[in-house]
DNA sequence: ACATTTTAGTACCGAATGGTATTTTATTGT
DNA sequence: ACAATAAAATACCATTCGGTACTAAAATGT
């Protein structure tokens, strides 16, 4: 669907690569936050010129909405391969936990978090990927901890979906945290223990 | 030491009020976000003219370091008044809680949540103010489980400086909701039933 | 009256931003 | 060769931003 087999045989042939361009506009945005940095220092950082962009993705809203898209293919990925895996929920936590609150990777925080943190300065096609992100995760949770429950593995008397919303929650603000330089492993392993039935 | 007693006899006499423009600064920042309004919108707002505000305030970051210190002793203050009430631990948290998730004050959200939110985009001075709330209100909460705890009215094997620490971010999570649109109650109520040894 | 002082406002400046018109370059079809 | 096509970059545009000379106004002191 997205790599035309089809050769447009006519034309200069284009060199602009598009992942490379979403590659240097994500580190930038994850590093500086998404609203510190111009269109202008993207097409700086990607050595690409701006026409090329705006051809490209449109607006910058657009390059931020697919920046925004790989990141959750990629990265945000890994947190959901942990939630659909087949280890029971107390795995499941412990492992989001760790990647969340110390794992190198969100040594900078979260893009996502600092995205929909910036909403009101994003575009309504950027805002619109942050909603279906939220959404997606809502689900995710929300499944886990159905499923723990109708599998045992959940004795909490919790409606699900309050405990997926809290847990997204908790996991964005351990995020947040990680943003600023603190660590919030204390702060995040009290909240979600609150979701445990009784000490294991 | 704010207003002078000394009349300077000299010179056109000033009619700009300081006040009059922190306020519509602060009402602009605390709806529109404070990332969202320009020096110049501030001006309008106020209908003064921008030298006026830059011969006060210094500069922008100057103005939005008085707002929040104002702020912060306006409505950050009826927090901390609670804390430092003389009524039960509980009740205390439950008087902050509806502060924070319900009162209409916070319809638009908390304008210190927002600009910690926004702090890389903010000044050093205002960067500074923020930091002090913070550890102002992490000190209160702190005094609060501490002294709780002497009188007996806390009996969680908790650090008074986690619980305090844990306290302020759920409550600035509860803001941040509240500025979404979204209703933080449940989950602002499940984060803190963690703060009380049992049920009651 | 007139100089002095202090404040207010108009009009401007340089830098940066998002966005685009225009031209150059590289390729294919005839 | 040469027209056609598509993508590249240069150079530009309007707007907005924070910030500031500069000038006008309103008061007091002599």
């Amino acid at each position: 669907m997205s790599s035309n087999p089809e050769k447009p045989s006519r034309g200069r042939p284009k060199t602009l690569k598009k992942a490379a361009v979403i590659d240097a506009a994500m580190q930038a945005y994850w590093q500086e936050g998404p609203t510190n940095v111009s269109l202008n220092e993207v097409c700086a950082r990607a050595g690409v010129s701006k026409p090329s962009v705006y051809r490209e993705f449109g607006n910058d809203d657009g390059l931020a909405a697919a920046v925004l898209e790989v990141y959750a293919e990629t990265v945000l990925g890994q947190m959901l391969g942990i939630v659909q895996s087949d280890e029971d929920l107390g795995t499941k936590l412990s492992k989001i936990v760790s990647l969340a609150a110390a794992d190198p990777l969100h040594d900078h925080g979260c893009l996502f978090v600092k995205m929909r943190a910036a909403r009101d300065q994003l575009g309504p096609k950027t805002q619109a990927v942050i909603g279906q992100i939220d959404g997606m995760a809502l689900v995710a949770f929300t499944k886990l901890f159905a499923q723990a429950r109708t599998e045992g593995g959940w004795t909490s008397s919790l409606p699900a979906d309050l405990a997926a919303a809290y847990t997204h929650a908790q996991i964005g603000l351990a995020l947040d945290y990680r943003a600023r330089g603190e660590d919030p492993r204390a702060i995040l392993d009290l909240a979600l223990s609150v979701l445990q039935p009784a000490k294991v």
